[in-house]
DNA sequence: TAGGCCATCTGGTCCT
DNA sequence: AGGACCAGATGGCCTA
């Protein structure tokens, strides 16, 4: 796994002894960094468009009750693992994604957000067929891999024109040799 | 150098 | 009560 400098530098930074009234400070909500780039995001956005809506204690922060500082430190460290692990499961459910979803295959992989927009299209795709084939019948002649393959062909081009995302047009070209049956 | 993408930290809220 | 989920913030890496 890839070490990334701010998670070395945050991991140590917030917890090493904070002092009280540091810490008091901040959970009232006016930082010791009042002025800088960072206070002034958050006293704009601090959460609120989400957190007022949700009907608790619109916007304020509310002071948890908390242990020694090193039990919270330890509770901290927990939870930033158990953050991690689910990043990583979501990861790796983004490459099995990747892994089934027809593209050609470049040295660089797929970004998340073409990995969702590919997955909808294909989905899309195959639902145009599925539903084609529940009411129509199989021309002779034809193969069901090269019937199957031709209106995943024409499906997808459908849905690439309705997108008008020239990225996904590459795909055309493996979908078009699976069409013809190479 | 700006912008895109990503990993990680963080704290509030939801769920079991 | 504690873990899961979520979204904002931040900084590193890479590419045009």
């Amino acid at each position: 796994m890839k070490s990334k400098g701010k998670a070395a530098k945050r991991s140590q930074q917030p917890w090493s002894e904070p002092e009280p009234d540091f810490q008091l400070e901040n959970e009232l909500g006016c930082s010791e960094h009042e002025g800088s780039e960072a206070s002034l995001r958050l006293d704009r956005s601090w959460r609120g468009s989400r957190r007022e809506n949700r009907g608790t204690a619109a916007g304020s922060r509310r002071r948890r009750p908390h242990g020694g500082t090193k039990e919270r430190n330890v509770r901290r460290l927990e939870s930033n693992e158990r953050e991690r692990q689910r990043m990583h499961k979501l990861n790796n459910a983004f490459q099995a994604l990747r892994e089934v979803i027809p593209h050609v295959w470049t040295e660089k992989k797929l970004s998340k957000i073409e990995t969702l927009t590919l997955a909808k299209n294909y989905i899309k795709a195959l639902t145009t067929i599925i539903l084609g084939m529940s009411g129509g019948c199989l021309p002779h002649g034809e193969s069901q891999a090269q019937v199957n393959a031709s209106k995943l062909l024409q499906s997808y081009r459908q849905h690439l024109e309705e997108e008008g995302e020239e990225c996904l047009s590459r795909y055309l070209s493996q979908i078009h040799s699976l069409s013809q049956g190479r």
